[in-house]
DNA sequence: GCGTCCAGGTCTACC
DNA sequence: GGTAGACCTGGACGC
């Protein structure tokens, strides 16, 4: 086994921990976070099929990424890493006008302080997918289980290292097999559906991380892939960068409910109004709403 | 132990 | 375009 270490400097107004708790992505297989060493690993499939094993931690206003793999890693290599890295923890995106629409309003100058607003991405706009939909019409534990069955069954796999599964190795596998072992229900065929047209290069998804796209045309994109409604395409659509974008499921609508209605149930319609001011960033500032009790009271850890 | 409900919804058929 | 009904699973709950 090799090891090594890699160093990433952090943007401004970036807080690690804020944006590995911003959702529930560090919950889910490959992720995971071991407490006592306050840090989260993750293995990744490095070009050329390598699996490099990443830990990471930020003891300081730096990420320290400990890297263990089979073979000895290439500049190139680490390059990767520190990439993907980047990209799943939104270092790179551009925020100051998200924090200067924060900085006017006083209800949400909290969100500085504890450097929130990036919320934290798979390795791959592939397994942002296929995890959204696993977390449709079911509860945390099932979308927990749905993961780890696919990340045990189907990802590549080096000394009890797993990796998520590529789009070929899930697109290899039939109805059957996904219903009965990884447990994903009427999702299976969709998954599998997914899987082939990304594995078969007919749906290029890694590219909506990099070509500009409106939203609408991004919208109209993840909708025609099916399993994904108007929640999934929602939530997915924040994670390719699109702030303007709302998201509307049972355990967000209690939570508005519950801050700004005194339990009363209103309309999506009603919810979106509420941020309207907030324009293009409108979706992030719902987010950031609904989760502030999580930074009050859960973090760090 | 068993039945029912529902959860971080979506699709299809029908009107 | 709006809506009812079907769809997997598993934990929570009431009995």
């Amino acid at each position: 086994m090799h090891r090594s270490l890699l160093t990433i400097e952090e943007p401004r107004l970036f807080n690690f921990w804020s944006t590995v708790n911003s959702h529930g992505w560090s919950d889910l297989a490959p992720f995971l976070i071991d407490k006592d060493r306050q840090s989260i690993e993750v293995t990744l499939r490095l070009a050329r099929h390598r699996l490099v094993s990443v830990r990471l931690s930020a003891p300081s206003k730096r990420i320290q990424a400990e890297l263990r793999s089979s073979a000895l890693l290439t500049v190139a290599d680490k390059h990767q890493v520190g990439r993907i890295v980047r990209d799943f923890l939104r270092m790179d995106e551009d925020y100051r006008p998200f924090y200067a629409m924060v900085r006017g309003h006083p209800s949400y100058r909290w969100v500085i302080g504890k450097g929130a607003g990036r919320l934290m991405r798979a390795a791959s706009v592939f397994e942002d997918v296929v995890k959204m939909i696993c977390t449709t019409n079911c509860n945390w534990s099932l979308t927990k289980s749905m993961t780890n069955n696919l990340v045990n069954l189907l990802g590549e796999e080096w000394k009890g290292f797993r990796a998520f599964p590529t789009p070929e190795a899930l697109a290899g596998v039939s109805e059957k097999f996904v219903r009965a072992e990884i447990r994903a229900g009427y999702r299976s065929p969709f998954l599998i559906e997914f899987a082939q047209r990304v594995a078969s290069h007919k749906l290029d998804v890694e590219s909506w991380r990099k070509v500009p796209l409106t939203s609408e045309e991004l919208s109209k994109n993840l909708r025609s892939i099916k399993g994904v409604g108007e929640y999934a395409a929602g939530n997915l659509m924040r994670l390719l960068g699109h702030y303007d974008a709302m998201a509307f499921d049972s355990w967000v609508r209690a939570e508005f409910y519950k801050k700004h209605k005194n339990g009363r149930r209103v309309s999506d319609k009603t919810i979106t109004k509420h941020y309207a001011e907030f324009a293009e960033w409108k979706g992030l500032f719902f987010w950031v709403d609904m989760t502030e009790d999580w930074f009050k009271k859960k973090l760090p850890f």
